[in-house]
DNA sequence: AGGCGCTTGTGAAGGCGTGCACAAATCGCG
DNA sequence: CGCGATTTGTGCACGCCTTCACAAGCGCCT
């Protein structure tokens, strides 16, 4: 999905094994792991079985038991994992221990509920400024952050030692606010608008095209209606419970 | 990923083939096929080649072909495909034919945003109702919209026929309204609150969560820098082209 | 101390997705 | 009318991911 980059392993010398080499589907579940891992420690659990926590993770069992054994897991048997152990295990592997700082262009729409989001902070991420090319936005004040003029983003990301930017303005102008975000150092980029980025091979983008979600759901939606000729009705026949609710 | 169920083929009587029966991960990009194929359209090409096409829509030109082939394709050899023609083809493929209805379910800060995206519109669907559960939101007007009270939900969905819901609360509330929206006969759900959802079998759910986007980023970026050991320092060795652009 | 139940970690198999490479088809031109 | 250039559609091989099934390990109870 998206565009990634990462070709398998480069000839890595013989040292030390730098980092576990995990598997894409595996680090794309890892954060789903903690979001559970922090509710379960919420609720006071010490420990979790690979059952309990596939459960609260919406996945297989035995998936996760072989995505956590990728990273030299820390499990009992016949006991389960260490609750606490596991999500310092998967912040220091994600990297979420060095908060990293985030920076926003395009406060519009959706830039301005995004500024506004308390979800970045708790989950290990400091959004440390905001751009955008309108100068009627310069200036404002949201959430506490001051909106900066776009010109400014190189100057600021080197001060802020910014790494990840979110660009959250109009499709037309996506392409050239990646190219600055490059320009200022910074390697990974989550993109909101529409359409494809070219990027140097050593920046990392993710999109996020709601459009394309609807879509996809609508396909299914098609598909199902085909199907109405089948018998069957429309009887819920609910198989999986364990909601995470609250 | 995220939730979905789609087995396998279920024993399909031998009549019509009522459904092309596409892989997942082509249906997954044909929405970016499809955006690509507006966007030459509005520059008035007339066709295009599977390596153009795929160049504006990010994938190998091997991989479009295959996609499009499953769909019982319309591309002349030694042409190309016909922009129209395809445009049309997945736009029923997709159901985006019949401009589904949509709701969505919390105007927060970002349910507040998503009811003031155009894009939604100008995608195949229709934005018809938005809820609430807080009585000072109840009745406020968005866009030409009325955001009606939550307990609504089930006669106006009916009355609407609404089949997909987008679900912008907080996540203590998520599996409620998730709830709620099944009963009033939503099949579709793209849900924004962190957190796995419980759903009968025959209601699909697509998750966004920005921070588990982030957190992946993350990854990647503490890789990148457990490797600056190696030389190569930071030449840009852009490799890709052909940006979408405006 | 020994046995029993529980849970992890993993070997192996099967399925899915990707991308190469090429045959088949079509167009345009001489 | 035939030929070459071009581009589609796909057979095939490879690798990744998922899932089952089970041996190995751990703690508790007697
Ligand atoms: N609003 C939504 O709910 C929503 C949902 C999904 C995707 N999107 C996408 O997100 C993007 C933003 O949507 P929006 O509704 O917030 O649009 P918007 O027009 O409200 O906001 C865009 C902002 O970007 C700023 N901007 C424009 N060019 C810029 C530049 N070169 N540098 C810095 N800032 C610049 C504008 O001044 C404006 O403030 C769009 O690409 C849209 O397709 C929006
Ligand atoms: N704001 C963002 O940029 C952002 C980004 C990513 C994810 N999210 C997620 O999206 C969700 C909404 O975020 P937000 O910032 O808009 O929160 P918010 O608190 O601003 O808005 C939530 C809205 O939902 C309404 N609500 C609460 N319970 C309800 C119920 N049972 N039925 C109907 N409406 C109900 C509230 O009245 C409120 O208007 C959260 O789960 C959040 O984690 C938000």
């Amino acid at each position: 999905m998206s565009q990634q980059r990462h070709g398998s392993t480069p000839g890595e010398a013989g040292g030390v094994p730098a980092f576990p080499d995990l598997p894409e589907a595996t680090i794309a579940r890892l954060p789903e792991y903690l979001r559970a891992l922090h509710h379960l420690a919420e609720t006071g659990a010490e420990t979790v079985s690979s059952e309990g926590l596939a459960a609260a993770a919406g996945v297989n069992s035995a998936k996760l038991r072989k995505d956590l054994s990728h990273l030299g897991s820390y499990g009992t048997r016949g006991v389960g994992y260490d609750v606490a152990l596991l999500v310092a295990q998967i912040e220091f592997i994600l990297g979420l221990d060095e908060n990293r700082a985030v920076c926003l262009v395009g406060v519009g729409n959706l830039g301005h509920a995004l500024a506004g989001y308390a979800g970045f902070a708790s989950r290990g991420f400091r959004v440390v400024a905001l751009f955008d090319a309108d100068p009627n936005k310069v200036g404002e004040q949201i959430n506490g952050l001051n909106v900066q003029h776009i010109d400014d983003l190189r100057r600021v990301a080197a001060e802020e030692s910014i790494t990840i930017g979110v660009i959250a303005t109009p499709p037309g102008t996506a392409q050239m606010v990646a190219d600055a975000l490059v320009a200022a150092g910074v390697t990974s980029i989550l993109n909101f608008a529409p359409g494809v980025l070219s990027v140097p091979a050593n920046v990392d983008v993710r999109k996020v095209d709601l459009a394309i979600e609807l879509q996809i759901l609508s396909f299914h939606e098609h598909r199902k209606a085909s199907l109405t000729s089948l018998p069957g009705g429309r009887s819920a026949a609910a198989d999986n419970q364990e909601a995470v609710g609250s």
